[in-house]
DNA sequence: TTGTATGCGTTATCAG
DNA sequence: CTGATAACGCATACAA
């Protein structure tokens, strides 16, 4: 009864509420309130809000309701409409170490297109902990999520309890995906160590057998005679320069090292600088990735650019079209090799 | 009336849709078909779910409607949660650039606190564009969130319609804040250098004249006698390198130099390299933040230690207690000096 | 221990 | 052009 005596005052709701204890709860503002605050019908307001007021509200009205929402401080409930629309105009992406300087890109390029098309990105970071990663997965899959961005993370079978999904930089299982052109990359960039005269290549590889991981290693594989030098390591500065450290000295006669990241690289300068080990007369080095902090060493490091932006970009292009109901093809984004002095003495 | 019908027999729809073309939309299972399939009602399903079920649920009921649920691919509806319960388990982080390796930091600081709290966090990016970022703010506080953590983002007045917010290294204009010991940790900075005998200690700044590079300004004015050469610049390696260049050439005799951020220092780093400076012994550098990049220069640079991981942890406790109804007290989190060879020759 | 009924705030389909 | 009214899927007081 109360309760029914309160619903029918409830424009003075608002005043009692600011005026006692904000921060009790948020005063929600309904569109009811709206409606009734600027005498017209809930679906009015509804009509103005999503948009669909053209030829169909009175731009008279449309006036008077907004500045009525306005001054209410009405904002729609998320929920609600996602809960009514079925969808939340919001995707998630899932990388495994936002530490590492390529993911902010990426996030920043996913983001840049999302927001243009409307969707809010939520990111997670599962800390290289797969399991985590599935169960993200799974969770955002109940729809908090309208679609899902997956970076080396395993996605679910296409079959299953299902949900528009992309796959970056690994295997899609069925899934569309989106990936650099990393054997490319490392092609170039191998024949890049062999034209400066390089023979003995060495690679200062990740710890995770992942599919661009696999890659890089074969296409070094293919085309470096005999048994190609090679340390894992993990993709922090700390733990590459202890790897590299015992690496280099238990590799003297190599001349030249192919990194799978700037990151490691920067470590494997480090452990060189402290073995005495000058770069790049008797070491040269690649990277990859185009990080700052291969830019700031000394000498600066030629890497392989990759534009983990346009990456996220098209990522979300390719999630855009499988959420409007496309079975879009699969990506490939290509990558360029930028020669400084960590190949070439006196250059960069 | 079809309609009804669709209703009625609506746990068939399951295999149709599924033997049919999955791509057309996610087959949703709802507590309905999970309650008609496992012959229970939908309050049933509902408690068993919401993990309520624990004595009021026989343990074999519940755990056939989870062998149900299970087989039938079903998953709780977010939405639906949301707007019954009135809070979706999500905060948001609202930060200037996760390009800048502090964030990306604090993300997963954040990110770790809030995931043991059943949390889930949507990061925005705002590349420094603060229009976008209010409006992030506002949008986020319609429901996607459940609570706002803005990094410096001019928060909305305390009066209006209203969410939890905590405000990170700004001001909180009546939102309780959470920020670090700028001004401890840029006194030890300056004490340092002036240990070393420095008096001409330059300062090379952010071109962002928010609180804490306020307090890095008043600080160093106040500690050192006369003019301060300064030189305002962009986070970014190569817009730092730049404007260092300047302003090295236009200040010969300054012999120290306090960065508000390592990526500016290693922007400077790469001046000072081009023009023949020698650090440190033409020139001491101290940056902020502790940063990879840092670490790798050559020398390694000495630095104000900010645990952003700790901040994000911090900043999500607080918004903890205020989502939990308290009114928390403001957080401090110290910071450490951490002297390496940019300033004292021979060390790290 | 389980089932029934109701409403959260929206959107969308209709009459008016 | 506008106003009732019915879902959307879940949680919860209350009845059984």
């Amino acid at each position: 009864m109360s309760l029914d005596r309160r619903a029918k005052t409830g424009r003075r709701k608002l005043a009692v509420v600011a005026s006692c204890c904000p921060a009790m709860g948020s005063p929600r503002v309904t569109s009811v309130d709206v409606a009734k605050a600027a005498g017209v019908s809930q679906s009015t307001v509804s009509l103005v809000f999503s948009g669909k007021a053209a030829g169909r509200i009175s731009a008279a009205t449309e006036a008077s309701v907004r500045a009525v929402a306005a001054d209410l401080g009405y904002r729609p409930n998320a929920a609600a409409r996602a809960l009514k629309t079925g969808a939340a105009r919001t995707i998630a992406l899932v990388v495994p170490d936002i530490t590492n300087p390529f993911f902010p890109r990426l996030l920043r390029g996913t983001q840049q297109a999302a927001r243009e098309a409307g969707y809010t990105v939520a990111l997670i970071d599962t800390a290289h902990d797969h399991e985590w990663g599935a169960r993200s997965a799974e969770a955002l899959q109940s729809g908090p999520a309208d679609g899902l961005l997956l970076f080396e993370v395993d996605p679910p079978p296409v079959d299953a309890g299902w949900e528009p999904i992309v796959v970056i930089e690994s295997d899609g299982r069925g899934h569309p995906s989106v990936v650099l052109d990393v054997v490319g990359g490392t092609r170039q960039a191998v024949a890049h160590l062999q034209a400066l005269g390089h023979t003995r290549i060495g690679h200062l590889t990740a710890v995770w057998d992942t599919l661009t991981f696999i890659q890089r290693r074969e296409v070094i594989d293919a085309m470096v005679d005999g048994d190609v030098p090679r340390a894992k390591t993990d993709f922090r500065v700390d733990a590459a320069r202890a790897d590299a450290l015992d690496w280099l000295r238990g590799e003297p006669d190599m001349t030249a090292a192919f990194c799978d990241d700037d990151v490691l690289a920067a470590g494997l300068f480090v452990a060189a600088r402290e073995l005495g080990i000058r770069i790049p007369e008797d070491l040269a080095v690649v990277g990859f990735g185009d990080f700052d902090i291969g830019r700031v060493l000394d000498p600066a490091l030629t890497t392989i650019v990759a534009d983990a932006a346009a990456l996220g970009r098209m990522a979300f292009e390719v999630l855009s079209e499988q959420m409007a109901g496309g079975t879009p093809a699969d990506r490939v984004l290509p990558v360029g090799l930028e020669i400084r002095g960590s190949t070439v003495a006196g250059r960069g």
